[in-house]
DNA sequence: CATGACATACGTACCAGTTGGTATGATAAT
DNA sequence: ATTATCATACCAACTGGTACGTATGTCATG
């Protein structure tokens, strides 16, 4: 197999990733490049070759941390079954299934909007388009929902998306400053409530 | 009247006031104390001759955000009334009114939590005590109110409580990617719709 | 004249990003 | 097959600027 170039872009992985880990900690501002590479075990050097800047680095972070939900979403969908309401608890169980997870230190997606939304229209942009994603997969699932369970119902399937995002980001606040992870749980078993009382199911 | 010290308070209300603006827009790490002096009119010296750090400018900002936000929410309780339901959706109706409002640029203790949670012990702490404010008051009037109407059922007054607040956060992490305030009525009318749905009104 | 309320100028540390280089492997000319 | 060329991958040291905080001073007032 005759290799050109990006021979080991396994650094740049790693970059990636330490820039996650530390993000999701102190946000975009306080990690340092210097910090990143160090988490990362390359040189500054190394950085530099990959990323022109640290907001571009910020940028691939932010579409690649959508991408991956999206598709974690996207399996848990089709794990919970064909039913249009049991994906869309699916994805919802993910979501607390991931709150509970150990590892996980919350979205990259809510933590940069917060602190960059005036200041890098470039990431509030591509936020706004990961946020987007999940909406729509979700919407998909509730639409089809509605036609299925409650054909005649005025239900406003869009807003329910939003709601459900909103509370898992709003959770993931709750959770920093608690250091309880348990809320995820209760916030989004209300929200399943919720949703039953709506579909009748 | 007799004063002792801190004559010109006003210099330091001006800067804890830039300070709260400029922080709600870009956080706390990449708002400098040379902007908040600059935007407040005054010099360093003034900065540091109030505060012994910009860390302690934001313990102070986040202990009187919180106490200014517990008040409004009490404020908006007794105007609605002495039903404790009415109350609480009194509450939950001044959280629509300022995300709509023009001026309201956000939430400081989501936005603190979120880039200091791990790295400033003391501001994730302090920010935990302003959300537990707003939590208490909710669920002593949720409590109320099931005994009110509906004493028999085991509903989880402290889950609806923390419900609230994230529904809240997160609306507000929503509007700043999408640079929509319309977003928190939408989900607090859901989240209406369910109390109405639990509470038989 | 001591103290509080500021202002000015500075020091040290750290930041993002650059520079100028080496090592390596692919390609192409000889 | 050997040499020359060239791009990629990486690195150490450096630069200019900015950050927080301090040292030192002034000035009004009680």
């Amino acid at each position: 197999m005759t290799r050109t170039k990006a021979e080991h872009p396994e650094r740049k992985e790693r970059l990636l990733y330490a820039a996650k880990g530390l993000m999701l900690d102190k946000g975009f501002v306080a990690t340092s490049v210097d910090e990143i590479c160090e988490a990362a075990g390359v040189t500054k050097g190394t950085f530099f070759h990959y990323f022109k800047s640290k907001e571009e680095l910020g940028e691939e972070l932010v579409e690649r941390f959508a991408a991956h939900f999206a598709e974690q979403m996207r399996e848990a969908a089709c794990c919970a079954g064909d039913d249009p309401l049991d994906r869309f608890y699916g994805c919802v169980d993910l979501s607390i299934k991931m709150a509970d997870c150990q590892d996980e230190k919350g979205c990259l997606l809510g933590t940069f909007v917060q602190e960059m939304h005036q200041s890098h229209p470039q990431i509030r942009k591509l936020c706004d388009k990961g946020f987007n994603s999940v909406l729509r997969a979700c919407k998909a699932d509730l639409a089809e929902a509605r036609k299925k369970y409650a054909p005649k119902a005025d239900i406003d399937v869009e807003g329910l998306a939003e709601h459900f995002v909103a509370i898992t980001q709003g959770s993931m606040i709750l959770m920093k400053a608690k250091g309880d992870r348990s809320i995820m749980k209760r916030t989004l078993t209300h929200y399943k409530r919720y949703l039953k009382s709506i579909f009748g199911r």
